[in-house]
DNA sequence: TAAATAAAATTAACACTGTTAACTTAATAA
DNA sequence: TTATTAAGTTAACAGTGTTAATTTTATTTA
């Protein structure tokens, strides 16, 4: 039996290596500019191995995706353990910018790129993404909860926030933040999220 | 020199032939999607004959964000006649949320689109698009002016509420929202808005 | 160990894409 | 009417994602 654990191992290290290389020319090039053909290259093989390993070039995006949900989800379950609820809030919101600054590219074809949702309908996919919306939805709730927050409804509530900080990032990100001073952009990122924050809170 | 006249009246004619198609085809399909042979086709002339009247694929693009930004700077113009700040601020915010919904490709182009800034330089590109962010801006000044704003930063407050209405419709536009129940997605979005709005005046 | 089978990887090909160069057709000027 | 200029077309290049047929490699069976 060990030869057939080996042949999937080896079709774990192979799917990995394809992701790896993937991974790096879709961070600095994007996911339109990173050829299957330029992949292939990379590692070193023909270009129609790759489809022996993934159905079609939007899964190898779509298992990336998940990568970048599982980090973020990781990041947010340290902040899920502050007890007070608008702590919490507040944390997440650092967090989230944060991972987006940090991660752009992998923020990009989590929340930005297009079609990347194409295909995402099983509850399956999309696990971690959902995840991590409920770790925002459920601190909104708790602050609801606790009269923490000047909004009663926790669908408006949740949404707010989350453009609040997804609004900041994506601009910044896909390059409509000309017009700011151009050296103290990531303050005024912060700046404004905090700003917001402190007049939502009661 | 009546000839001349006609030439210029033509290929003017000409640019406006190509551009509907496309524009047409953009809305309907995105950039990607959309080939300068189907555009072409649509037109009936030969792909090639494009480049007669526009350098390459992404100078029809720039046109197009230009003609969104005009059509929303027109809009614009009309809340721009409101006296007083804060009304003014609260129907900028209304415009621009109805606008991105209701001209959607269009908002992409203009907000989220990858790489569409990259030839953007000179004062002259970009030009109703600095208008339209100078109403923005310019509102929130006289509202801080006025003590109409908690905020005492113009930039962290202006980047704060255009990141909001960004923010909201840009999750929507690029399909973010299956997590809301999607018979009151239009209902939330302008409430997650308005109820922000609320906090942030005085 | 040698032949048969299964798996992995490759080459060739298809139908596309944006773009350039060379050629043909139509319109204007001499 | 001929020479010149402009407008439009065809052919071609280098690239894309993807499929089918073929070869190479590894494993199993006789």
């Amino acid at each position: 039996m060990s030869i057939s654990e080996r042949k999937t191992r080896e079709k774990q290290e192979m799917k990995a290596l394809i992701l790896n290389a993937a991974k790096d020319m879709f961070i600095q090039e994007g996911f339109e500019k990173t050829s299957l053909r330029k992949i292939a290259d990379k590692i070193e093989y023909s270009p129609t191995t790759i489809y022996l390993y993934y159905k079609d070039k939007t899964e190898i995006f779509h298992e990336l995706m998940e990568i970048g949900f599982s980090i973020l989800l990781n990041r947010f379950s340290e902040d899920m353990k502050i007890v007070n609820p608008i702590d919490r809030l507040y944390a997440l919101g650092e967090t989230y910018i944060t991972f987006a600054l940090e991660n752009s590219e992998y923020y990009d074809l989590m929340f930005i790129t297009k079609n990347a949702m194409d295909k995402v309908h099983t509850a399956d996919d999309w696990c971690s993404g959902k995840k991590t919306f409920m770790c925002l939805q459920n601190t909104v709730e708790d602050c609801i909860a606790q009269n923490q927050l000047k909004s009663k409804d926790p669908n408006t509530a949740t949404l707010a926030f989350w453009a609040q900080v997804h609004g900041v990032v994506s601009l910044y990100i896909r390059d409509r933040m000309k017009m700011f001073p151009k050296e103290s952009i990531k303050d005024i990122i912060y700046a404004s999220t905090s700003s917001i924050f402190e007049m939502i809170k009661k």
